[in-house]
DNA sequence: AAACGGATGGGCT
DNA sequence: GCCCATCCGTTTG
């Protein structure tokens, strides 16, 4: 397999992509080895959303989101994990899909050592949990997802997903939107219990 | 099974 | 000073 091309991240809006990113892999190919899953939940966060850290406009730690489609944006939370999204839209707009959830398909062993368990769906069932298991940090804020080392590609297995929407996961403002969207019966998303 | 507190850094109203 | 797009271990119902 091979990153995708740059073009697939341009032509949509944020929502659309938030879905199309459901069921492709995110991989990272590091000197420990090569870990990536396949992306099983995602949120969108729009520019004009108040969850949205564009949304009060261009900073030092968000200027990554200010970037073109397809680029990464990784900031620190609650001071000591990072997230890990991918830029949507135009350069200048300022919105990004959050990565929430990973089926860990390569690379399960350093995977397991880097979390700390031996537990599968505990490996990359949350936003801080990928980042430590596929060791994602801010040094990679702003790295264009279609290279290596650390990408998006398509899986061997993307047909029929059934995809569930819902609010957002830990917000405060913006409680509201279902701007969620998880496969539905996949057992490694972050949580099962939410609203429809 | 739900609720809570601690760890810990940086941006903000 | 307070609020977070979190996680984990511990306590409570």
């Amino acid at each position: 397999m091979a990153p995708v091309s740059k073009s697939f991240f341009s032509g949509y809006d944020t929502v659309q992509l938030a879905r199309k990113l459901i069921g492709m892999r995110l991989v990272h190919e590091t000197d420990d080895g090569i870990v990536g899953g396949r992306i099983v939940e995602t949120e969108a966060y729009l520019r004009d959303d108040p969850a949205c850290h564009a949304s009060r406009g261009k900073t030092k730690r968000n200027s990554s989101m200010f970037l073109e489609a397809g680029r990464a944006y990784v900031y620190l939370i609650y001071g000591m994990y990072c997230c890990f999204n991918v830029v949507s839209c135009e350069e200048g707009v300022g919105e990004a899909v959050l990565i929430r959830a990973l089926e860990p398909e390569t690379g399960i062993p350093l995977m397991k050592m880097r979390r700390g368990t031996e537990d599968e769906v505990n490996l990359a069932s949350g936003p801080g949990k990928i980042c430590e298991a596929l060791g994602i940090d801010r040094s990679v804020d702003g790295h264009a997802l279609w290279e290596r080392p650390l990408y998006i590609e398509e899986s061997d297995y993307n047909e029929d997903l059934d995809i569930a929407c819902s609010t957002r996961i830990g917000v405060g403002q913006g409680k509201e939107a279902k701007l969620r969207f998880f496969l539905r019966s996949n057992g490694h998303v972050s949580r099962r219990t939410v609203n429809e």
